[in-house]
DNA sequence: ATCTATTTGAACTGGCCAGTTCATAATGAT
DNA sequence: ATCATTATGAACTGGCCAGTTCAAATAGAT
């Protein structure tokens, strides 16, 4: 036996993802990752490739700890756990927080590991199939597969407007708008 | 008089835009400024007052040529010129363009000049104005703001998911899909 | 005390960054 | 030819960047 390590990935991880959250790739340097994960630079490269390999870490974190599934797997599945979708993107937002991580980063993609598109794509899609599971149960006139689209698509655009610091109330009622468009039809 | 000056202010902030709209503020160096605008970093500097001010002017120059005032100010108002509104999103995506410039500037906006904040903010306040005209004019009974504020919420999203290089007749199939909602309800 | 695994901090490389300065050249009008 | 205006390119500052290397310290187990 050897010194016993003092940090765990998942500790850094979750330090560095509000950093990233916020800033983005570009802006969040080494010497702010050191700073907000108490882990020297060495230790970080010891544990990580690169800072890109923090940053894909990082996403992937966010996404396993990530509280939608868990809402739109809730049963019964209904507009209710849409509703609570809709509801937490504009909760959760702290002034580090804003929207969704995954919709954030789409805007530096060019920029990213290959990886992460890849990530993103995939929880995107992930998404959209939840959320047309959810359409499905109400047995509405409508497809679920492009209901679900577009529930996506606004849920990208709440995200995005998380950065304008919009109340969350806002985001809210406009949530339950288009929610009542849908059950509508 | 004096020798004449070579590049107009214009010239140079139409070139710019582009590298601006694709890798963003922080990502866009000045090397790429000058090799993108032809004008040397003395030049730049004599014209702009630094960096920030060059994208604030970029900004300001994209949100000036913007068709999308033209689209949803043509008559008869309503939901023909909402939709060109919405295809628009789509269509303009060259690889280097996707998506709105202002929408994608959200993202960076903790790190940008004050003053682009408000340009953003201020334009969305116009967009949501020129659809909430185009809604009234249908006389539909949801109330436009309301509808209005829907869209352009939707309109973000589109334009952020851009990032990911949907293919455009997708974006433009969910803005039908939103579309007849609206007109239903 | 010794061995091993780990943390730490500092020094260092090489590169890019924004921004400044200045000397030189080009261009036009008078 | 002179004067005013602008363009150009190069040199330079000071700072931050990611990433590497290494020696010293620490902590546990035997």
């Amino acid at each position: 036996m050897g010194r016993p390590k003092k940090f765990s990935r998942e500790d850094v991880l979750s330090k560095a993802l509000p950093l990233f959250w916020k800033r983005g790739f570009t802006n969040t340097g080494l010497q702010d990752l050191e700073k907000a994960t108490g882990v020297n630079k060495s230790g970080l490269y010891a544990e990580f490739k690169d800072k890109g390999d923090i940053f894909l870490s990082s996403l992937q974190h966010y996404y396993k700890g990530l509280k939608i599934k868990g809402l739109l797997t809730a049963e019964p599945k209904g507009w209710g756990n849409i509703e609570a979708f809709l509801n937490a993107i504009g909760e959760g937002c702290s002034a580090d927080q804003s929207g969704c991580f995954g919709v954030n980063s789409m805007r530096e993609i060019s920029i990213l590991p290959d990886e992460a598109a890849v990530l993103i794509a995939e929880n995107r899609a992930e998404l959209k199939a939840l959320l047309a599971a959810n359409v499905a149960a109400e047995h509405t006139a409508m497809n679920p597969l492009i209901a679900a689209e577009l529930l996506t698509i606004f849920a990208a655009g709440l995200s995005i407007e998380q950065n304008l610091r919009r109340p969350a109330a806002e985001s809210q009622a406009q949530a339950a708008t288009l929610l009542s468009l849908l059950k509508k039809s």
